[in-house]
DNA sequence: ATAAAAACGTCCAATTTTGTCGCATTGATG
DNA sequence: CATCAATGCGACAAAATTGGACGTTTTTAT
């Protein structure tokens, strides 16, 4: 039993395909987790363990101290088993975020993806994909593919807060080579950008990851501005959408139709929004909400169903807009 | 190591809480698997695996055929073990689908966030969420949470095609019990929706799941109707969304502002589209895309910023709404 | 060239595993 | 109510496995 243990913890200190971990790092490990064995145990039992089907790992064998890890990116095994309820549900998200994430994004996930196929097709359920679907309510764009190896080096430069070198073309121009100081992710329509700082000036950038070319992880580490956050930095509205510089809190009125009527009482502008009739086909509705671009657009999108009646800044607002628009189409 | 191999077995025989599997179950289950065992030695590992914290299985004490099954839903664990890039995608994924999904949809993913929190966490990668961050494009609408146990029995009745008892309050009535005949899941906005047939009636209804008080499964087999189809129903246009009768690919001609410009060059509407430039401030867009509500949607949502050029008849329609907005606004 | 480290083969004692049996308990059945 | 079958559980001994010890070979670093 005590075995048992061992093996597993042996198992999880093995690192996937492109890492791998040699015997004596591994004895090491074990012996801080208060095993007291062999080098000759180890190394007996990795290969026994790699005998079985069940555990694909293998070894380099021609280096000397030999380095293990697993061999195929095959979805993972896991303890307890993924219930159908959840495979399911991944299965679901998978639908939803097919559309909006990058394939390169997405494919870190096909593991579990695949792992709920198979969870699915073993129940016999094989007929789920037929009974489940999704309705998006934003046009599909086609997400920009990002080169698998950049998102790599920017994930880890990310996490271990280093620099990289990288190749990036911008809009119109060739392709430059730039060390960058990464700052943060930042997902916006179907694309994402990397905040940075370039070299070692202190303007900080966005950079759209499916520009870069090619990235090589770098060993300075990176240099965080002061006072620099990104939700902040979000949230100021330097980022890519023309936000509004002030964010205010305002008590929405709008004439809506049946249609949106319906669709507002499912999922609700805020926690208090109020319904009410106004006519036979038009109904009032009371919403606190903050003023944002989205929420312009969303006003927008429906066309003649919304009339916004308060606050009169933004009913003036749309009634400017409605002219500009008469003279475009008139 | 044979024992390895069959205690993994039958880790994997054993299902979460709410289900459970006898020992004499696990003991045929394994003999299936050309393992030669006797029950006692079932017995004895079923307790020795117990016995480690790292297997939290446990089994029902009072009945006498003893039934296992895994105690907490606490994160699983999986070989090989989540990377880091797993992980972050994993947070990134979670940050999407918040405003997406409702509440107990998006818990039943739970244990796997967990997961990927714990492995940023032990890798010393802490900092990595004050690094990410989503600009949604859409209004976050508020997601109507579902109650759990009428998710999981939809989700059951699904899978196992079977017919359910519930408690269904349509808008406005007061609450009545139906037996549900379920065809398929639906998600549109931030609601999901059963489509489904009434007791032995024969048309197709759409249920919100959110309003649903309570739901209880039957031994009563679905009877899909003859040619019924999900997608096709959903592409037909009998859900929800008014959608066009007939789907007609169009070539979208786009006169649009410099914001728009960019934004499509990073996230086309279509693979084949051209950019080319009206003048200073302005360029022509050009694509083939479907002719559906959402582009509608879309297209109207960046107001002045775009002008529809051709086809004809959709400039004529966006016209026509002018002018009525024209009217409402002055 | 030399030493150190790692891999690998083998032996054997210690430990663990496992089948078997006996007994107690429980639940179903006649 | 008695009986039987199924299950759990403790004990024991045989069988299998494990893991340390030691030696040899190979590789790497100095």
């Amino acid at each position: 039993m005590e075995s048992l243990l061992r093996y597993f913890d042996m198992l999880c200190l093995i690192p996937k395909a492109p890492n791998s971990i040699s015997t004596p790092e591994i004895l090491e490990k074990l012996q801080n987790m208060r095993y007291a064995v062999d080098l000759r145990t180890v190394q007996r039992d990795l290969v026994k363990l790699s005998a079985s089907p069940l555990f694909p790992i293998a070894n380099t064998e021609n280096t000397k101290p030999l380095r293990w890890f697993w061999i195929d990116n095959s979805s993972p095994m896991q303890l307890p088993m993924m219930s159908t309820d959840e495979a399911l549900t991944f299965k679901l998200a998978e639908m939803f975020l097919e559309p909006l994430l990058p394939p390169s994004v997405r494919g870190r996930l096909t593991g579990y993806f695949d792992l709920a196929d198979k969870r699915l097709k073993e129940s016999k359920f094989e007929h789920w994909i037929e009974k489940v679907g999704v309705v998006p309510n934003n046009l599909p764009l086609l997400p920009a593919e990002i080169e698998p190896s950049v998102l790599a080096v920017v994930y880890e430069a990310l996490l271990k807060s280093l620099r990289f070198k990288a190749t990036y073309q911008a809009v119109n121009k060739s392709p430059k080579t730039y060390e960058i100081n990464p700052l943060g992710l930042v997902f916006r329509h179907n694309s994402i950008y990397l905040v940075a700082t370039i070299f070692d000036y202190t303007d900080v950038k966005q950079l759209a990851l499916h520009r870069f070319k090619d990235a090589e992880l770098s060993d300075r580490i990176v240099l965080v501005p002061t006072d620099f956050v990104l939700n902040d930095y979000i949230a100021q509205g330097s980022f890519s959408y023309p936000v509004d510089n002030h964010l205010e809190e305002i008590t929405l009125k709008l004439k809506v139709n049946v249609f949106l009527k319906q669709m507002l009482l499912e999922t609700p502008l805020c926690a208090k929004q109020k319904i009410s009739d106004i006519d036979e086909k038009h109904y009032l509705l009371e919403a606190i909400v903050t003023n944002t671009k989205q929420l312009n657009w969303w006003l927008r999108s429906f066309g003649t169903g919304i009339e916004v009646l308060e606050p009169l800044e933004l009913r003036q607002a749309f009634a400017l807009e409605v002219k500009a628009l008469s003279k475009m189409y008139c």
